[in-house]
DNA sequence: ACTTATATTAAAATAATTCTAAACTGTTGA
DNA sequence: TCAACAGTTTAGAATTATTTTAATATAAGT
């Protein structure tokens, strides 16, 4: 199956229709080696250069959506004013540079699965995220 | 030491000078006796009630977040389109009810201590923090 | 090709947060 | 005590991320 296919599939997975700005989506998203973050700014701005064309964000942001409720893609929860996306969805957690407003991978066996005790009454667990903030020494915490 | 003294000690300590509208804030924030969890526009709503007079937005942002900088508040990872506070600064986690967007204290005892193999080079940790989302079984992730 | 349902888009709307500049107040030192 | 100054409050404007809207364009099935 070559590239164009699976990105058809996916789309097609997550209810949408394979567009051209759809599957120029899922080449920059699906297409590295190497699994990747991302703000819907980051996203938008290397379609744009693939394209050589205006991609509406609008566009960007539904896609993104579509992929996220089907598990494609994975949001990292960062106290930020904006969203930032993984292409790895696996399961894994990640480090956050303060100075840099970094988000960067933590390896499989860098953190002990964490195990919770705890439960909410009628409620299932949906995810388990850690999040470790980092930093240059001299600075103070966020 | 009277509450008068206190809001006034941790308010000089996060450098800033006690007024009427910051030693509301802290009578708000510290007085109560179970630590909570508040996004910036509930604790304006509360302070009103208490002011009986309206409180500039701005002056709530900069004394949350001056205190956030000096330790007495800790800012909740959540991804949102707010910031959620928490007025508990001891190591904890916590679970956030997707349905109901609801923050909730993990017990200290319910996750055990994650343990960090990894490091970043010239870097501190800064903060680790556990998110666990949590639906009603029929609910799509996010 | 024709039709219809779905997409794309620019622009407007919304919402959280930050900035601004003018009016006000706490603090300090004479 | 009080003047002077530095820090504070405020309403409203500005900024930024995200969502909505409604008109135009495109994909897919017949």
């Amino acid at each position: 199956m070559n590239n164009l296919n699976i990105y058809t599939k996916k789309l097609r997975e997550s209810g949408l229709r394979p567009t051209r700005q759809r599957l120029k989506i899922c080449e920059v998203l699906f297409s590295p080696e190497k699994t990747f973050h991302f703000t819907i700014k980051d996203l938008t701005k290397i379609i744009e250069q693939k394209l050589s064309e205006k991609i509406s964000l609008a566009t960007v942001y539904n896609t993104v959506h579509a992929f996220k409720k089907k598990g494609y893609l994975k949001e990292i929860s960062i106290n930020s004013d904006k969203s930032y996306f993984d292409t790895n969805v696996t399961e894994h957690h990640h480090f956050f540079d303060e100075d840099t407003n970094e988000l960067i991978d933590c390896g499989k066996n860098e953190i002990d699965s964490v195990n919770i005790k705890q439960n909410i009454t009628g409620k299932k667990i949906k995810s388990v995220e850690v999040l470790v903030k980092v930093a240059t020494d001299n600075q103070n915490q966020n």
